[in-house]
DNA sequence: GGTACTGTTACGGGGCGTAACTGTGC
DNA sequence: GGCACAGTTACGCCCCGTAACAGTAC
């Protein structure tokens, strides 16, 4: 198909296609001559999930580029796959050493966690920043915290598992950590009027 | 204090300061002559707090307006401390009613949710985002998330609770919202990785 | 020769500050 | 007079697109 098909297929209008051309998010067609180029269904479902990704997931062009980057490399083993999906989610701090308190956490709940994983440090940084806020986060708090989210990490991960192929097992982690945060977020806040008005 | 004490004590600009009290997101000073104003600690507390919801918690200016005046008017009963907590944060969508499925999720959880409850709908657009990128979200992983996340709000309504006045518990409930939102997605990668591990 | 394309460059608007300017008091 | 301030206007940067070009093929 060409271009303005793949405009009327997406919803998303040509000059916003070539916008993505020129950021590289989106994979050129294949050039059938020097003014036409082709576009297939792989482009259709890139538009889609970079649509999605952006305007649900508060993704960054400039993240866009860096998943999809990731997601268009040979998907690494199944052992490498969650890190590298992690490497590549925006707030990933590879490289930095997680602070005392997390790390101590993590011993205290048994987690075999690396001191440097890509969201040990910026895990940290939240903490402190809630505090400082004056949110009352005791180490009793973040254990029943890591509890509740280790049953959420049971279900992503059985998720990424059922899929087909380790391309799809990594985007499957990928776009449902993003995607998914903002499901959980909503739970959450529902949740709270239940709980909260179980105990009146 | 004068505006470059607040701007020393907080780290912040003299020029951003001027910037917020435009925007009307920091109050004036107690202004004591026509060149010079007063400002206390409840100043250097509220440029604290933009700071931190700003940068941690993302919030725009716009939202962080909306967020302080909530906090600055009399706070509302304990029965409706949460719904005007949650009225006030970003993503919230007052008056539009939820769909089938999340309507139904609730029935099946027991969950006794209004319809028209500030992210219930939301919660479905999330869902639909899901599913539109591929992240195969059945029932079943809905009531698994959600009973996850009554976790954490049971552990947030107590945090709510133990405030000593209804303005700190609205605070406390407003910020801890915001900024423990990405303590969760930090636990939950972590988690993600020590399941993975385990089950390798 | 009109139309639809390709690739490129230029322009616009929102968000978040920064800087510059004017006036005033100490 | 010099300095710090208050209040206002103007400017700048980044991000995300949109629009306007040229050049080429059917």
């Amino acid at each position: 198909m060409r271009i303005s098909e793949l405009a009327t297929r997406t919803g998303v209008p040509v000059p916003t296609l070539k916008f993505y051309l020129r950021e590289r998010v989106l994979h050129p067609g294949r050039a059938t001559s020097r003014t036409s180029a082709e576009y297939d269904e792989g482009h259709v479902e890139r538009v889609r999930l970079l649509r999605v990704l952006a305007e649900h997931g508060g993704i960054s062009v400039a993240d866009l580029r860096v998943i999809v980057a990731a997601l268009e490399a040979p998907p690494p083993s199944r052992h490498e796959l969650l890190g590298a999906a992690h490497d590549v989610l925006p707030g990933a701090r590879t490289g930095t050493p997680a602070g005392e308190e997390v790390t101590g956490l993590f011993a205290d709940l048994g987690w075999p966690v690396p001191a440097d994983a890509a969201f040990a440090a910026g895990l940290g940084e939240a903490v402190d920043a809630a505090r400082a806020a004056g949110v009352p986060i005791t180490p009793t708090t973040l254990r029943r915290y890591a509890a509740a989210m280790r049953h959420v990490a049971e279900v992503d991960v059985g998720l990424a598992l059922a899929a087909a192929s380790p391309a799809d097992a990594l985007r499957t982690v990928v776009v449902g950590t993003v995607l998914v945060d903002p499901v959980l977020a909503a739970l959450r806040r529902v949740a709270q009027q239940v709980v909260s008005t179980e105990r009146a």
